[in-house]
DNA sequence: CATGAATGAGGGTTCATTCAT
DNA sequence: TATGAATGAACCCTCATTCAT
């Protein structure tokens, strides 16, 4: 047997380990031998888990997803009338502010350097499946409705990133509560 | 001063000719090189008329921020009722979705690739330009109301390009108009 | 010593895995890691039954000659007249030919990855036993002119490697056949 | 104007510079990085001149063809009879052998580096035109009489290089003279 | 005996920028 | 003013080899 390391524990650790660097860097800036150093293993290494840089970045970017729903799940519960949704979403918007600009910026990033349509494809697959569960969580009727809210969202988190000086998403959800 | 004139002439020219370059490829992948050969010119003259690739960036976007703005406030046209003036928004949009996206994406690249403050404070009153001109035009009382509005149309875009399959621009702000 | 026999048959089984993978992408280009995983083994079973790519290569190649010659010699039989022989030298040719310019290409590609002197004396051994074998073969007297039979069957292979569209053994031998 | 340096002359002084390092090394041993230095330029330098390694590669190898049979075509002077001119191609060959030998290493390596069906091309386009020369030069009738004796040349070049004990080129050479 | 995870120097190549002309 | 040759650090990725298990 070889070194002692269950090979997927290892993989999962790496990608855990990589989600800050490209959240903080991008894409583009992440090395391979940068990102090497900050898991304290070699770059032989990275390769030996992942074919590539992309495919590193990918299961990353998915991995992350999949918390990201999991974690919103636990916090808008079902059940409350839709004004304490919105209050439900608004509470984890500014939670996790830094963290969901940080999820759409790499994930731009990662669409200018790989213009190819199979990384387009992956991108509208990780999207929909944000904006399928805020649909499903907000208990919002239709799909266009949904993806109406999951734009509007969308748009307030580039919105601050682009401009930290944006109104808060609390100011911005009440004008849709005020709407609804 | 002929001289005068004919530098800034080729300043503007340069300005033009690049925003499809970067808009296209994207900020990362725009070489300087490249660049010069597209525009016909040396290398040598590009950093001649601007100081560095960053420099070039700024000066190209915000030409076009201010051409954008001229030629939406073209379109909507104020003096009809919201729901008219809506309407003329959605038109603008879908005319112009394909450069409002590489608009955003080049935004975001650039951003990316120059963490610095100052970049950051760059893109925030580029954006700033965009917003006033819209809540303006729109005639949105309140900063709030203009703000939120500019972010679902933000999101619309951004949504639209990480996935294609999003709903049309003319649906999307359907909602908005039935909620108004 | 039951250990020794399985020993020696996986060492053997090794060597004959590996002539086609190293006849097929060359010296240079079969790596430790590949040839591991086309065997079926571990890279670290490859290195214990081998010290070195060096080593493995070495072996493979001295296998594969004596295999080639005993071929040969069961082709060339003699007795017959010298046309007759080299009629025989024809036949051999042309059926191994595929097989015989990869062990010329094999064989320069290591003497580029190896200058060492001792990968020359080991090339040059090796090249001894088939000139020797088809001199004996071929019944020809002097030293000098199995030597020169041989560059010119070596010469013919190379030929072809370089230029697929040399003339044939057959029309070629029919030269040397006709100043016979 | 950029520094003053012709460009055509400059891309020739790379490439005569070149010859030596590949022959010496192999094309697979050569790095860009070891070239650049050899010659007293950067690696983007040699980038600015030459596309590729391989474009490197074949401009230098199909220069040093030209050369090879320019030098050749001044030895092998035509007018004597055959035996005459096959005592001529000694003189030539053993003048040359380091260098033959040489290019005909380097030429095989390159095909082992690049397996694809332009570089076996373009190592046939040049086979052909030292094949030709030769023809020629020989005066020798028929086609496939002058590449019989090309291979025969080829293979008493690479016999020596596999075999350094291998006979002289002259009393291989006898031979043949003593068949015609 | 056998495994395969780990290493890290080194591969070809790119590119913003400088500067002699 | 305009040119484009020159730079060299840094990029992603490869691979022979080692060694803990």
């Amino acid at each position: 047997m070889p070194r002692v390391v269950d090979h997927e524990e290892q993989r999962a650790a790496i990608l855990d380990g990589c989600f800050d660097l490209f959240a903080r860097k991008g894409y583009g800036s992440v090395t391979m031998r940068g990102a090497a150093r900050e898991l304290g293993v070699s770059t032989g290494t990275l390769y030996h888990y992942f074919d590539s840089k992309e495919e590193l970045f990918r299961r990353m970017f998915e991995r992350n997803a999949r918390r990201d729903i999991v974690e919103a799940e636990g916090i808008l519960t079902e059940g409350d009338d839709l004004r304490m949704r919105l209050l439900k979403l608004e509470e984890y918007l500014e939670q996790r502010a830094d963290h969901l600009q940080a999820v759409l910026m790499v994930a731009v990033d990662y669409l200018r350097n790989h213009p190819e349509p199979t990384a387009r494809a992956f991108l509208a697959e990780t999207a929909a499946l944000y904006r399928e569960a805020l649909g499903e969580r907000l208990g919002l009727p239709g799909q266009i409705l949904g993806a109406s809210t999951f734009s509007f969202v969308l748009g307030m988190i580039l919105h601050r990133t682009l401009d930290p000086a944006a109104p808060a998403f609390s100011d911005q959800l009440a004008v849709l509560a005020a709407l609804a």
